[in-house]
DNA sequence: TTTGCCGGGCG
DNA sequence: CGCCCGGCAAA
């Protein structure tokens, strides 16, 4: 045994990482193999070690930019911890903003007292805007979104009749998620929505248009291969994409087996279809938004989103900020800055509430301090989302059935109604709403326990050490 | 099995 | 109240 921190899988190949550039920026990669000089099992991290890494960004334009690293260079699950590095400007991060997990950029981190200056740009808002957060806050790699459905129900049947049945019953809704991070795998991202972030005519149409367009692919691959009834849909697709056990590697997260795609108008629906495993997965499908001011299109790929960033935004590639770095070789890889301008769109099955009422029956918001904060954060104008939702439609009387309210604008209903999630049910007459439990269904991130850890209890917010519903990170 | 947290008990 | 925890339910 060494002193090296053990990992938790048997191999390190696969995981997901970060290293530096040549710039002094951290990007994301995998694990491509290892070089242990003396010979130390390789579920040993040691510091003599050397790893090749692949860099995400590399897959596209060149298929295997690697380089390598000691462990010492490496942040990741069993390399370095993020808090013994001072980030540099410009450096990627992520971090939970509004309860959504989000990409931002170093603007400055001040190591003495421990405050990182991150700039982001959340969608629906319009420019930029600087956090501070602490070095614990903010991660390089985006987290994974857990399994777990947020909490949502849906009722406001309950308010009528909250002791009734417990039982809920199994959703026939979709939810669209806001965009908020980039790049999601799967996340455990605390994502919770305290309001929403997403343009909610993006969403039903992107809903509307996942579920009829069966011919959407272009590549022969469908993304769904099952006939599903239109609210089942997304039920069976998985998405991994994440720093997981052994990931197939035919992908690194990013960009991989999607397809491309066509245009830049609008929704462009292509291939990413997650292989479905031996056992069902849940599906998480992702689109992805441009952020860019006044555009808010949608493709499916990680490619079409940056494509149309670069085209129609960004303007021709040329040789910029994120330095010369020539990785290995003479590679004209480009500078990424299409990553800055468009977030990531989770489409989930899920069920979601269109307010937060039910969270405000568990606990009323102005009984929860922590949470009044983040609602000061999340006052977005929704109406204005609307208002930029650019080549987005939303067909008024589609035979989509909306039962909820969803536009803020609707719900005139008090602060504490940011909509979350748009959730739409799909005209099956059948479908129900969802009972009313009297318990809080298990919300996809309550976690305090999770991203601390037990062994910093004293991190966690009162309510989690109390074994109450997470004040921090729920919804 | 783990995790989130409700419901309820105790001081 | 603040705090703790048994135990349920979701995953």
């Amino acid at each position: 045994m060494s002193t090296g921190k053990r990992l938790a899988k048997r191999s390190i190949i696969g995981t997901r990482v970060c290293a530096p550039g040549e710039d002094g920026i951290f990007y994301s990669g995998v694990i491509q193999s290892v070089k242990t000089p003396n010979d130390q099992n390789d579920f040993e991290i040691n510091m003599d070690t050397v790893y090749s890494v692949r860099f995400d960004f590399a897959s596209k334009k060149c298929p295997s930019i690697k380089r390598e690293f000691y462990g010492s260079e490496i942040i990741g699950p069993g390399f370095q911890a993020l808090s013994n590095f001072r980030l540099s400007p410009g450096q990627k991060v992520f971090l939970t903003y509004n309860g959504r997990e989000i990409s931002g950029h170093i603007v400055h981190h001040n190591t003495l007292v421990d405050e990182v200056t991150v700039s982001i740009n959340p969608p629906g808002h319009e420019g930029v805007i600087e956090l501070k957060k602490r070095l614990e806050e903010i991660r390089l790699l985006e987290s994974r979104k857990s399994a777990r459905l947020m909490d949502q129900d849906t009722d406001f049947a309950r308010l009528a009749d909250m002791a009734a049945d417990r039982k809920r019953a199994s959703s026939t809704t979709i939810e669209v998620p806001i965009p908020g991070s980039r790049k999601r795998r799967t996340s455990n991202s605390h994502d919770d929505f305290k309001e929403d972030q997403m343009n909610e005519c993006t969403a039903a149409l992107v809903l509307m248009s996942l579920s009829c367009s069966p011919n959407s692919s272009l590549n022969g691959s469908h993304w769904m291969d099952q006939p599903l009834s239109p609210s089942a849909s997304f039920s069976d697709c998985a998405s991994w994409r994440s720093g997981t056990p052994s990931p197939p590697l035919s992908e690194s997260g990013n960009s991989g087996i999607w397809g491309s795609v066509g245009t830049d108008e609008g929704i462009v629906l292509d291939e990413d279809y997650y292989d479905e495993h031996p056992r069902k997965r849940k599906m998480n499908r992702t689109l992805f938004q441009c952020t860019w001011p006044g555009c808010m299109i949608i493709t499916t790929t990680c490619d079409s989103i940056e494509a149309h960033v670069r085209n129609a935004h960004l303007g021709p590639r040329r040789e910029k900020s994120i330095s010369d770095n020539g990785y290995d070789e003479d590679t004209d890889f480009d500078d990424h800055e299409e990553e800055f301008y468009y977030t990531e769109i989770e489409l989930e099955e899920a069920y979601s509430p269109p307010t937060l009422s039910h969270r405000d029956m568990a606990r009323p918001p102005h009984e929860d301090p922590e949470y009044q904060k983040s609602l000061l954060n999340s006052s977005l104008p929704l109406n204005r989302r609307y208002a930029s939702a650019g080549p987005i439609n939303i067909p008024k009387n589609s035979n989509t059935n909306v039962p909820w309210s969803f536009s803020a604008t609707n719900a005139p209903t008090s602060a504490a109604s940011p909509v979350k999630h748009l959730k739409l049910s799909f005209s099956a007459p059948t479908s129900k709403l969802p009972s009313s439990p009297t318990r809080r269904i298990r919300g996809e991130t309550k976690k305090c326990r999770k991203v601390y850890g037990m062994e910093h209890r004293e991190l966690w917010c009162t309510q989690c050490k109390w074994k109450k519903a997470c004040s921090r990170f729920g919804d």
